[in-house]
DNA sequence: CTCCATCGCTTCGAATTTCGAAGCGCCTGC
DNA sequence: GCAGGCGCTTCGAAATTCGAAGCGATGGAG
């Protein structure tokens, strides 16, 4: 399994181990950013996160989560669920204002609907 | 060539069709984030782009280049450059929240250095 | 206690994505 | 004319992701 990137060490695409790079790939690994997303709420089991995934496969949540443990987003409570740390709490929020992005994103879309029609 | 995602279309993991179900799909490809974020400075072109990008390979760049110009976060200007959008604009610039939280990050992890020593 | 559902998680072969080296035609400067 | 950079394409190899199957554990329901 790929190792988890981590500030202060090279990361695939980048050896200078920038903390952003070492952010870049983490996030740039599908369902990364989706995992965050879904426990923004608050804590969720494996298989009803894997649900909330669109079913995503479970050898790659598995990856996933181990992945967000070693970088500390992403800690296990007393029952075993999946949760978020306050570093991970601080990335979700990130993905806040993504989310208003792609709001935005949305309604230009629809206003130029895209070059050539079908 | 997988299509790039879009707004009110269902994409990969995700049917729905909601705005960042799609966003989330673009910026977990590899090197989506990358790019964007190198671009923030002002217009690359190809080449130079590939270089500011560790050298990832062209025919990926090719692909990511496409798919953004779809998805209209990057368009080319007069000299045949690769530049933001307004779109790609505000991306990035949610990219710079996630700049600053990667320092965080960083930070944090050197207070813990991680569980087990070896 | 037995049955049945759900849980977290693993395995493995197939499908998809990414890599990376090579090369094409074009243009510019020397 | 020729060397070098450019944008871009091709293609086989490597890495990642998928997805179905199944394992042992746990917790009711009957």
């Amino acid at each position: 399994m790929t190792a988890a990137p981590k500030p202060r060490h090279p990361v695939r695409g980048s050896t200078t181990g920038r903390p952003l790079m070492a952010a870049l790939d983490l996030f740039g690994r599908r369902w990364t950013l989706r995992i965050l997303w879904e426990l923004r709420g608050g804590t969720l089991g494996f298989r009803p996160l894997q649900q909330r995934c669109d079913g995503m496969s479970s050898s790659v949540l598995r990856q996933r989560l181990t992945e967000l443990q070693e970088a500390r987003l992403v800690e296990r409570d007393a029952e075993g669920g999946y949760g978020l740390t306050p570093l991970g709490k601080g990335a979700s929020d990130e993905l806040r204002g993504l989310y208003r992005w792609s709001e935005r994103w949305a309604a230009e879309l629809d206003e130029v609907p895209g070059g050539k029609p079908d």
